[in-house]
DNA sequence: TCTTTTCTTCATTTTTTATTGAAGAATCTG
DNA sequence: CAGATTCTTCAATAAAAAATGAAGAAAAGA
């Protein structure tokens, strides 16, 4: 059992934690992960020990849904881990600090498949733009290469950052 | 005034003009542009010639104002110009097909002041951290080294990605 | 196996974000 | 400058996204 004194429930956010959690909120949403996802990892990134959800949901004052639901994306992504504390019932978990995973994950779920589909879609573009008459096809076709050029240059550009990412 | 023949006024959308905006819809609401505006971008990208306002809304079915806001919005970020056109009384706008215009005022106007705000944040962060004791100060500023970091290496990054993207 | 604790899921509610459309400002035309 | 047209703004509404918490599943211990 948790002595009185080592608890680190219900203890509040020190102005450390506070700064962590709102640069981790915003930059998180960026990447269109909402708040709570933002102040979990932001706590357990400053937290000299590993947490429970409960811990999580005492001191972020957040559901236990949200905090379920929450840890569960941030372990998905390999942001987060779980630490099994011998002789506690409870998980803990902490924070991996190789901040690259979150960009990673952006990139792989969000940013390549939406090119993926992009470049499905642009060759049914060039089949609809041959059926067009000679004025708007030469049109449609200069429009379409510009977006072929820019497919071309993401997905060049992008294994080059996933290098930069993982140092 | 426009002849029956020439007027673009609600003919609806080819199954291009579909392709094209579901596509720019998907794109930009990545980097938190909500879907008006990428339909707007996506049908002014196809369209071969000048749209009015009028025909933005007539073919898209968006209100006066999300036509308005959008256009705005597009045009600050000079992804779409206007175009006058002697003898016409409405503005007429062009979709500017350079691409890399979003991903260049997404750095500069959500990524760059976060990072800014970042910055600050860390100052603050090793203040606090200098009043903790011992162990949790070291702690404490290993974390925040992780923290200065991914700055550093954001800000190495984003120069040459810019740079990228102009071409 | 039964009881207790911990965790997950998901229908509902709340909050946030986007859209609408009417009022009125700005612009053009004669 | 009056009247008509076009465009912008913003309060109200609608739609989308996130958070809540209760029900129950999973896991651990007795």
């Amino acid at each position: 059992m948790n002595s009185v004194l080592s608890s680190t429930k219900s203890e509040s956010l020190s102005r450390l934690d506070i700064e962590a959690i709102e640069m981790f909120i915003s930059f998180l949403k960026l990447i269109g992960l909402p708040k709570s996802v933002g102040e979990i990892y932001g706590l357990l990134f400053v937290a000299p020990e590993p947490l429970t959800m409960d811990d999580l949901i005492d001191r972020l004052k957040i559901s236990m849904g949200a905090a379920s639901q929450g840890l569960k994306l941030l372990r998905s992504v390999g942001a987060v881990k779980v630490v099994y504390t011998p002789g506690e019932r409870r998980d803990h978990y902490v924070a991996d600090l190789e901040l690259s995973k979150f960009a990673a994950a952006f990139i792989k779920e969000e940013l390549n498949p939406r090119m993926q589909r992009a470049m499905e879609r642009i060759g049914r573009m060039e089949a609809e733009a041959r059926l067009m008459d000679d004025d708007a096809q030469k049109i449609a076709f200069q429009r379409i290469e510009r977006l072929k050029h820019w497919m071309k240059r993401g997905q060049k550009m992008m294994p080059w950052i996933l290098r930069f990412l993982v140092s």
